[in-house]
DNA sequence: CTTTATAGTGAAATCGTTTTCATATATAAA
DNA sequence: TTTATATATGAAAACGATTTCACTATAAAG
């Protein structure tokens, strides 16, 4: 059932038909026969047809380092719900944080695949760098700032630098850091970057040394918890640059009878369901992380509807879960 | 760059190009010019015109009620892991539960969009059914067993039947069920069905109607479990349909003082990270969902291979994550 | 009564492949 | 020497839409 046969079944051209789907010039009369036979014979025009000829794909590429993730998730939920509205589709790329994955999807995605990308991977290479560079179809990065390229990211800096205040401002005085690999620009850098400021404003830059690297998992969470303690001896907080490694950590003090937040305060950030559900919950800092992808779509729709690619950095806000006592 | 000129540039057909890219029958010498014009030019295929030629997209529609869940999270990692291997792209859709869109989406896939769709959903109505029976592409269906498809689902039944039956053998006797909607076959049904089947085994049949119904999230677990007190007074065991609600239920046992697992033992399903963070942890159901993804992938890779459709049903083993003191 | 603009139309070209078909050559078998 | 078989090839016909182009018919403007 293609359109040759609903022109001949309507007594007009294809032209005709084609017309009748993309509102072209029509009269009352030949509209009405096309779209009678379009009724019966329930016709729809062949997708990839289209997409041949037109060069429009109404598909967009996401990839993603991992899709098991409470943030990940929202923010492809956020991707998802505006994709729908825009009637474009999403492929979905898990890379596993393998930067190679990463650029292979790129160059997939970009061989003409989609009509967009939407980027969310944790570190840049300088090979990421030169890719982007070259890519023909518009790339939106979420999650990270990158210079010269569309991207929605989060304050992560000033929401740990204030999250940490805090913790300094209950009385805090031996703090530890469980932070992420200092590649990964926001979690890793920036919001050490925060604690660090945080921490010498209040001149007490010897805690700035007192830190360790988790890899996003509970497990690494509990595991650097311990390492922290005891390199560092008698800490009475512990802030940490996910929920998931915060929780890890919380699940290490249960284990070791310390008690939370009387010994030890804990801090999280993401404000994830896992953050809830430690006992006590975690204070952290909440990002609208489904807003994010929503907005990385609107961005990548403004790009593919006007010609003009309008390089644009959106910074997004976020609050303190307060659940201090 | 189309085939055509790179035939032109080898001085060759560009039935021979494609050949070249098909391994069909080609001479060494032509292979070699080919091979040196599409390194030269770094020609690639249009996937659209092969598409529209061979009617094969290459990519499978997975459908999923929502995607920020660590389960449906692991199904979907377990999809894409060996839709990779097998050079395979997936296009998502997520549903938020409704219905309508299910099928909406389940409709759109089957016009021919994609070779084959993936669907996890939770409620089959009748008119699923129906559509179902009439798509053209193959469907498999992944955590709900639904006569007459392919499916692969787990042994919801015997594990909430062992589980419970453990919660007793400690000498529980006053248990509280914290469940989903009976629509849900798998998670509803099935697992109450084990549960209800356990007491009764013990002789203790009015416990099968301590039960109460929450909605997946870690707020409603935290508030059926405080209508569950109220409702059968003393307890001393939760038995929850899903980890996410039996947190929830921590979350309000801890924040009443009442001490887990001495006054009230509480376990989950499902063994996610939150089952692991609660203090103390939480005695769990592992499910291999992400093994469940990829035998989905493998079964709808064997249906579109050969074309005969076999109709097969995969249950799914599970194991208990024994946290009992 | 021309000229000009506008709405409406279909034939045919185009998008970039794969695949059928007809044919040619080389090798093996009879 | 003939016949059969396997390997190799390109021209041309799909696949199913959109879009250009040339052309009417009608209305409005001069």
């Amino acid at each position: 059932m293609n359109i040759a046969e609903i022109a001949k079944l309507a007594g007009v051209s294809s032209a005709a038909v084609s017309r009748y789907f993309n509102n072209g010039y029509i009269s009352d009369e030949k509209r009405k026969a096309i779209q009678k036979v379009v009724e019966e014979t329930g016709y729809r025009p062949s997708v990839q047809a289209q997409t041949l000829r037109t060069r429009k794909t109404k598909m967009i590429g996401v990839i993603v380092p991992k899709i098991a993730s409470a943030s990940i998730g929202s923010i492809v939920e956020g991707i998802l719900s505006v994709l729908d509205e825009c009637d474009y589709q999403a492929v979905l790329a898990v890379t596993q944080n393998n930067p190679k994955k990463e650029l292979e999807y790129l160059a997939a995605f970009n061989e003409k695949q989609v009509d967009g990308v939407i980027l969310i991977a944790t570190v840049f290479t300088a090979e990421h760098k030169r890719m982007l560079k070259n890519t023909s179809v518009p790339v939106v990065v979420v999650g990270q700032q990158l210079d010269g390229h569309c991207c929605i990211y989060h304050d992560d800096y000033h929401a740990m630098y204030e999250i940490t205040s805090r913790v300094l401002e209950k009385g805090r005085k031996r703090l530890g850091y469980i932070g992420a690999i200092r590649r990964d620009k926001a979690v890793g850098a920036e919001r050490y970057r925060g604690y660090k400021d945080a921490v010498c404003k209040k001149g007490m830059d010897s805690l700035a040394e007192h830190t360790v690297t988790a890899d996003f998992t509970v497990g690494s969470g509990y595991e650097k918890a311990g390492e922290l303690l005891e390199k560092y001896g008698e800490l009475d907080g512990i802030i940490c640059a996910t929920d998931t490694m915060a929780a890890g950590a919380m699940q290490y003090l249960f284990e070791h009878g310390i008690k939370v937040p009387d010994q030890i305060l804990v801090v999280g950030h993401g404000d994830s369901d896992m953050a809830k559900v430690t006992a006590p919950p975690l204070p952290t800092i909440h990002y609208s992380y489904e807003k994010s992808g929503e907005i990385a779509v609107q961005m990548l729709m403004e790009i593919l509807g006007r010609k003009e690619v309008a390089k644009k950095e959106v910074k997004l806000g976020y609050h303190v879960v307060d659940r201090f006592l």
